[in-house]
DNA sequence: TTGTAGGCGTTATCAC
DNA sequence: GTGATAACGCCTACAA
């Protein structure tokens, strides 16, 4: 703060170190202080010191063409899992001096695209992608263009970005498995949109998963739902039981999915775990508060986020540094949404459709 | 775009144009395109939709000195309050060309000086704070420097500044009358911290309830939160039933003590709504997915985060505008958490305090 | 109505 | 080692 009340600029530095407004430049600036006399470098320090001078950002990055800023695009912030995420991601980047840009999509194209491009205007650094279908205009835009980028929660193999996801095949094999070592043989699984690379290999998961423990894929009754929301898992719940396939457990492609699941159950009558099981995945927040609490597959939300930040800045950092597809290794937690399944609802018509189309258990 | 990969900038499309540069900036600034005639405005126009030419806002900042940025300070993203308010920010700041630069401050003040500073540092054209304590260093600081700020679900009085938030004695006015008129007669209160404004109108809220409907505030014991968690509600609800007060209510500061009441309640053995009622504040996401439904005062969320914004331009663009305190209405919600009280729980001593510490109900 | 010129605060590239 | 100069892209008195 110089006299007047306006903020200090580094010439005010430069004039009360007495020196030219480069020399003091180079003084503050770490990278180039080596090219300054020690006593010159400590006389600039101080009077910034004592004048309170803060660079300003703005016009650094005018000059450097750096604006030490990110985009970050997820579809929204409402959903629970992100939280964890987007701080981890800003915890990271803070360090560096960067702060992200953080956008809303709804999982709509449209609002992607304006989104990135008010971002590309605003000329950030690199971008954190968590919104990527698996062919998407902005991603070709991003690679033409040679945009840093990282996709999170997220592969898309046609494009060389780097990314980091959790093991999604193995995550769903290990929720299969459970299921199977509980007994259940006929389990359902409601599948995330297949645009989105976690619903392919969920679903891919799901497969293997019946397959290695000698289930039969085509016994178990598949619905796709149009994306991760709690009213598709309601709506896909519903189509599965008035299908009336005698499934006993039932594997979501994510733990909002299995919310919806819960209300649909609600609604038919139906009891979790002692009618049906379900499993999630993702271990969002407050997820392990429902009653019952769910069973699920977790990884590292905030380190989702730290890692990615990290594979950004070293893009950012050198233009030509290597691809790295980073997973992180999905824990199984079991609560008690998932249990053996009971004597009654054993193969084939444990649950009936009445006439309504709403179903109930036949027994009980 | 340029034929070269290069970013079009205003002397580019000036020159497709065949105009001064100052004029094409004329043309494209909405606040001055009349100065220009018709017939250049157009050609100008063209030529900048021909390049591609998007404003570079970083030099744009520098000689306007508006970043169009604003900072938002809030305790924790992770908190499931906050995400519905930020949107309603974000969504609303975006139309106005401006993007929120997020900060969590974890409920420390040191933290909350560091994100302030590197904010400052950005140059944000203003301030959100839903961090305020009543007295605090930052908003000294801000008023004294004179930055734009607006207060969030927060209030200071001592301070010139614009505030949304909710009519909270209101709220817990009405939460304590609806207990009331269920039959309960001994309420005790899980205070917020009170240091925060929330924390005291609340409290204020809870005694005023109290009286208004004939009960004696003095039968009615007040445990004080440390922070709004859920940890502090676990603790002070094991606090409140170790008291042994015979309460059959708990009316918690906001919903994540309720949550920490839910498992209070739990740990003892005793069950809500049938030995306690519990009701909260906030409404806050999934709180009504719990089990039971958490009875609780609504406010609307994502408007808090809008009416925030709009106050903050308003500032923005004009310094002298009127402050203006603005308080939105709270609505009750009754789910399933709240009942009447059941006869063998009437007052003195339905609650015992068993030798380790732990309290179960004497019948049933 | 349009052009001129200067500067926002910083840093890169010269020259000394 | 330090100083001078120019430029990043845009806006805005002021002049024409």
């Amino acid at each position: 703060m110089t006299k007047s009340g306006r903020p200090a600029t580094l010439r005010d530095v430069a004039a009360a170190a007495r020196v030219h407004p480069a020399t003091a430049s180079r003084a503050l600036n770490p990278e180039t202080r080596l090219l300054v006399s020690e006593d010159t470098a400590k006389r600039v320090a101080d009077a910034a010191a004592r004048l309170g001078y803060r660079p300003n950002p703005v016009a650094r990055s005018l000059r450097t063409r750096r604006s030490y800023t990110v985009g970050v695009l997820i579809p929204d912030l409402n959903n629970p899992l992100f939280p964890p995420i987007v701080r981890g991601l800003e915890d990271r980047l803070a360090e560096k001096g960067y702060v992200a840009l953080l956008g809303n999509t709804d999982g709509d194209a449209r609002r992607e695209r304006m989104v990135f491009d008010q971002m590309r205007a605003r000329h950030v650094d690199g971008f954190v992608l968590a919104t990527a279908t698996l062919h998407n205009p902005v991603l070709d835009e991003a690679a033409a263009a040679e945009l840093p980028v990282v996709l999170m929660n997220r592969t898309a193999q046609d494009y060389p970005f780097s990314s980091v996801s959790v093991d999604n095949e193995q995550g769903t094999r290990t929720a299969v498995s459970h299921l199977a070592r509980l007994g259940h043989t006929r389990i359902a699984h409601i599948a995330g949109p297949q645009e989105i690379s976690t619903g392919v290999s969920r679903l891919r998961g799901f497969t293997e998963g019946l397959r290695s423990n000698g289930l039969d894929p085509d016994q178990s009754p598949v619905v796709y739902a149009a994306g991760y929301t709690i009213e598709e898992g309601l709506r896909c719940c519903h189509e599965l039981l008035a299908q009336d396939t005698g499934c006993t457990a039932i594997a979501a492609a994510n733990d909002m999915l299995a919310v919806g699941c819960y209300a649909a159950l609600d609604e038919a009558g139906l009891r979790c775990p002692d009618d049906i099981s379900v499993i999630g995945f993702n271990d969002m927040p407050f997820i392990d508060r429902l009653r019952p609490p769910l069973s699920t597959v977790r990884f590292p939300h905030y380190q989702l986020g730290t890692e990615a930040a990290q594979l950004l800045l070293e893009r950012i950092s050198e233009a030509d540094s290597p691809v790295k597809i980073l997973y992180l290794a999905p824990e199984l937690v079991v609560r008690r949404s998932t249990a053996a399944p009971t004597a009654d609802d054993q193969p084939s018509a444990s649950v009936s459709v009445l006439p309504g189309g709403s179903a109930r258990l036949r027994s009980r």
